[in-house]
DNA sequence: GATGAATGAGGATTCATTCAT
DNA sequence: AATGAATGAATCCTCATTCAT
């Protein structure tokens, strides 16, 4: 009504580096003390006052939502390099063993993941949507190949690797994941087994949804 | 010392009653609010004072403790039952399936229960040994009985276990975990598969342990 | 009004002892802990139950008498051999050391017996009385012999002492309070000073009360 | 860094106020209720949050060395003032004399004083030099001029002062503690006693330190 | 916009005291 | 008489959130 004809004006130089410098700070506190960590610690961290932290993240979810986006955008763009792989099944196992590296390497933001997952269903369902497409191009190539079944969604495959995940405290998760992954998708590779049902595909590619 | 002739004299009636209460309690309230719920609701709920769960449980973790051991020992003995079935594999199939299903009715307690094997050693060291061996008795015979592949250890096969069962929140996660275990399953599964290493028992069955 | 006809029975056994077992049990305590201590405390550590403690001493402050009588009867025995000492200036300060050193092995018992003075003045009236007929009649010897200034009572000299051990804590503390009490002897001796009023005994003797 | 020039910015009005408002309760409060006194208590009396309080002094110790040190500051510029005065007995005289006044004013902070001199080293370490210096300069004057004697250190001076009027709370304390420092400095004035040592100076005041 | 002070609800924990066994 | 379980009031302390500057 005033001067502020125009609904977004350039945002202020500070406001622009004091919001990055919260997202830094949360991600290693959050990291280090779980989602509960106190917003005054994250605050003082990022070397900014709590007000601030606030103005630029209302409620404690926002914050979270968006210290969340960053790390599921670098998961996905890890698929998108995938995508062109020759093997499609040695994509996959690519793909699975990059994330594995990437967890180790973020230790503590599993868990704030995870848990994000199960809580705000928003916030799920951005990440898992942007997460169950980058896989889901991975997969769904495998299964067209007719190298894998199709019985397992993306939203399942993800599910599993993110709680095999889960337990990357115990001394050698790494390895004993990498050893579930390769179990995992040998149990996905497409072949004859005795006295078991066909693999058939109980859900075509084409019904999945979402 | 004279009138003290045993250590333990018989507990008083009450006493018994209010710890019981309070274990029940507390499975609740855990299982809705994870492992972070107020003490002062489980007291509530129990109908005892605040003062009377402190006696029984002096620190939190005594308290989630009492409460874990009880749900790990459930699933150990569903283990014992399952150990004389005649297929192996299927026996193992179908302690997951079990598993699944006990989580199903735990709802919240399965959160409660990862962070606690993340946090208490302690208690990691007892619940991981007690379902360690369950499940290592039922993998063992499959693997004796060359029908599994051997490199994967019932530690293992518990993180993959726990890890998917860890995203029960989600609309329709027990459809998926059972698909998940299918696919773990089959990829367990000894068998030929064109252009893969075959699936040599890499860690010797007699060699594992702990 | 039953078979209860004399006021006192003869105490049960274990009844007497285990009145001396709080009794010890409470001086370690509240030396330790100060008089803020925890009751269950000293329970636990005399070997009964909470409730007999509270059956022998039904408030705290009867404990603390209880306790304090002992070590005020103490000192008073102390004064009472002294009495008959030929030099009386000597045999007050011998007192006062040996007071010194009474202190010295009691260490934070002192802080209780202050505490208590202060408090509750039942106690202090009781002690008082003990402690300053025990002083008085050395304090009266030396006044009447003409060697000590008569306008300083018993309580006076008992506050004096009191308060300098009270710094109990500090290291070297007993070389200073020996020193200290030399100096307070030496002021309270007779003798005429330059520029003082002489040190008329301005309350008789015989006027002094309780 | 930018807009960060000064490192202090100029504290809120209203924060400066509110610290001096917890202060000046916690003085009466400790005064009443004893060093253990409830800070909620505290709180209330100063008519801020409890958040307020912790704020300020995020701990119990914080808070009483604040009130301590203002109490200890008053008594040291008391020995200022006094520095200069003729007759140095008589002025140090009048010091301890001010000091038991001080006291009379104060009544219950004098045990927390006690106490804390007791407790907290780094406080104790404070208030004992800042006091001790006060007072030394009183008491060197009179040694070197040759009217008192040399083996009382002025730490030994405080601990006799302080605790005489440790027992502050009795009835006429206050005339006590005055015939109490009048005996002291009488004892410690520089003169021949027959039978008695000579008051040689035991420890050269050049050599005495700390 | 940034800051950090103020607030108080919430939850942990301890003990004095009572009472059932 | 002795015991120790039960109780809850009292207090501590931490944050999330709001607001004055």
């Amino acid at each position: 009504m005033d001067d502020h004809t125009d609904q977004t004006r350039k945002p202020r130089a500070d406001a622009v580096r004091n919001r990055e410098r919260v997202l830094e700070a949360a991600k290693i506190v959050f990291s280090a003390g779980g989602p509960e960590a106190s917003l005054e610690a994250v605050a003082k961290r990022a070397g900014v006052g709590i007000g601030t932290l606030y103005r630029h993240f209302p409620t404690r979810e926002d914050l979270f939502e968006a210290v969340y986006r960053r790390e599921v955008d670098q998961l996905s763009e890890l698929a998108e390099q995938l995508k062109n792989a020759k093997d499609p099944v040695d994509a996959l196992r690519r793909w699975l063993r990059s994330g594995v590296e990437f967890v180790a390497t973020k230790k503590g933001m599993m868990a704030a993941l995870a848990l994000a997952v199960q809580s705000s269903s928003e916030l799920a369902a951005f990440s898992m949507d942007r997460l169950t497409k980058a896989i889901g191009s991975l997969l769904d190539r495998a299964v067209v190949a007719g190298e894998m079944r199709g019985d397992v969604s993306p939203e399942d495959l993800l599910r599993a690797f993110f709680g095999m995940c889960y337990m990357h405290d115990q001394p050698g998760w790494q390895a004993s994941v990498l050893r579930l992954l390769d179990v995992f998708v040998d149990g996905l590779r497409m072949q004859p087994k005795p006295g078991m049902r066909p693999a058939k595909r109980t859900t075509p590619i084409a019904k999945r949804k979402r």
